[in-house]
RNA sequence: GUGAGCGUAGCUCAGCUGGUAGAGCUCUGGAUUGUGGCUCCAGCGGUCGCGGGUUCGAACCCCGUCGCUCACCCCA
């Protein structure tokens, strides 16, 4: 296949009907739950200056380095579809001078995102995240809570994971530690495998989570940045590991955890599952203290994660969604022109009352209706013929037994009516 | 960007050492002239990803190309 007019591009998928009640219930959870929190909801443009993201984020990141979707607009100016939402979120807060509010500033926000990766298991180019942010708090508690909240909302939905947590320390002790890492890398270059060889000078950090095997013995001897980390660094992290014991929050510490983004520091978090493949992060998050003033802005010490949408729907447990699917509480059954038009003015009604009714429009025989309401879910079926026509008094079934029964057009709406709020 | 595997009906797939395609599900209709889900019967549906090559003959072999999948990398 290789039609461009019936092909979407790669990575992007559509998502279909049969899906969707999926994602509407996961993100009714999250936003009835960050309302919980006191998290408000943003909307940023999906579109913003390349430079935003390019300072944002870093240069040097894999992110900005080849994987935005870039491109130079009718006016000569470099925008980028966003490849994540912090950098646009921060500027919205200091554009808006949200943080004129006085306390902290807590935002959230459901959406897609834009990264030209090679599609992978749980991997896409056009993905989706449900992140949160709150700006203007240093607190450790604020750590504590955010990673709560991420949790409860993968609870909620009957998802097993586990929370990985890390201090990458700050812009005063980081650069101390990755100076001992890359002296102490040097006894070991030969042993190391050609990437790590590449990165032992250069990007010192990322020899740490290497997969490759014959690495592993050499890594496990490697400085770990928890016992390196200033006395302020290392102070915010043990409250943050205190807090999440109140909370009974389980943690697992991985110093060997770094993110991708250059703006993280201090605290740094995963939630991974074991049913996702090589992709197993369900949700990524960390404290970015600087963003705001690498923007412009004022000082505003800020913590934030994303939850991988996409990924959540793949290891959503299969119960319990039934009552987001949409079924329709009544299809109108219909033979001949005069019922027809009964049906209409029936249907039309109905809807003004609030119930939610299907008609067939095809024209075909009872017995389709009938299967196309089985198909449907639809919970009862109103037949509309000449004797109904007649008396004014039609014939109602009930799908779920097959019982039926004759019922007026008043009684109808109360009936409906009845049955949803009971 | 690198590597491996795979592209046959709407979907899931079968098709032995090359002899120009089949099943299940879905869909439509009938058995039930005004009634679904089960069963039975029938029917619709395919340039075998695309292009070229070998051959009397290619879904099958060869080359190329596009696409998909998984993994590396990186991340949600």
């Amino acid at each position: 296949m290789e039609d461009l007019l019936t092909n979407n591009l790669p990575g992007t998928r559509d998502l279909l009907p049969d899906e969707i009640a999926r994602w509407q219930m996961i993100e009714h959870h999250a936003r009835r739950l960050f309302f919980q929190y006191g998290f408000l909801e943003i909307r940023t443009p999906i579109i913003e200056s390349t430079d935003l993201f390019a300072r944002g984020i870093g240069s040097d990141t894999d992110i900005v380095g080849k994987e935005m979707y870039t491109f130079i607009d009718q006016s000569n100016r470099s925008v980028t579809l966003r490849p994540e939402a912090t950098a646009s979120v921060v500027r919205a807060f200091i554009q808006n001078t949200m943080y004129r509010g006085g306390g902290a500033t807590k935002l959230y926000y459901i959406g897609p995102m834009f990264r030209h990766e090679k599609k992978q298991k749980g991997r896409w180019r056009q993905f989706y995240q449900i992140g949160a942010e709150t700006l203007g708090s240093d607190h450790p508690a604020i750590d504590a809570e955010m990673i709560e909240m991420a949790l409860r909302l993968i609870e909620s939905l009957g998802i097993k994971a586990r929370l990985l947590i890390n201090s990458v320390g700050c812009k005063n002790c980081r650069p101390q530690y990755v100076d001992l890492l890359r002296s102490e890398l040097q006894n070991y270059v030969p042993n190391l495998c050609e990437d790590c060889r590449r990165r032992s000078g250069s990007n010192s950090l990322r020899v740490l989570d290497c997969k490759v095997e014959s690495c592993q013995p050499f890594i496990a001897q490697l400085p770990v940045i928890t016992d390196h980390l200033c006395a302020e660094c290392s102070g915010h992290f043990g409250r943050v590991k205190s807090f999440l014991e109140d909370a009974a929050i389980p943690y697992e510490i991985l110093p060997r955890l770094v993110r991708g983004l250059d703006y993280y520091v201090r605290t740094a978090f995963e939630i991974v599952s074991g049913d996702l493949g090589a992709q197993n992060a369900l949700a990524g998050g960390g404290r970015y203290d600087g963003l705001s003033e690498i923007l412009g802005g004022p000082p505003a010490p800020a913590i934030g994660f994303a939850l991988g949408l996409d990924r959540l729907v793949m290891v959503l447990p299969e119960d319990s969604i039934s009552r987001w699917e949409w079924r329709p509480e009544l299809l109108i059954a219909y033979m001949g022109e005069p019922a027809f038009r009964r049906a209409l003015t029936i249907a039309r009604e109905l809807r003004t009352e609030g119930r939610s009714c299907y008609i067939d429009f095809s024209g075909g025989s009872l017995k389709s209706q009938f299967r196309l309401a089985n198909k449907l879910k639809a919970e009862h079926v109103l037949i509309i013929g000449e004797e109904e026509l007649a008396s004014d008094r039609y014939s109602i079934k009930k799908m779920a037994d097959g019982r039926q029964w004759e019922i007026t057009r008043a009684e109808l709406g109360s009936y409906l009516k009845t049955l949803k709020e009971s």
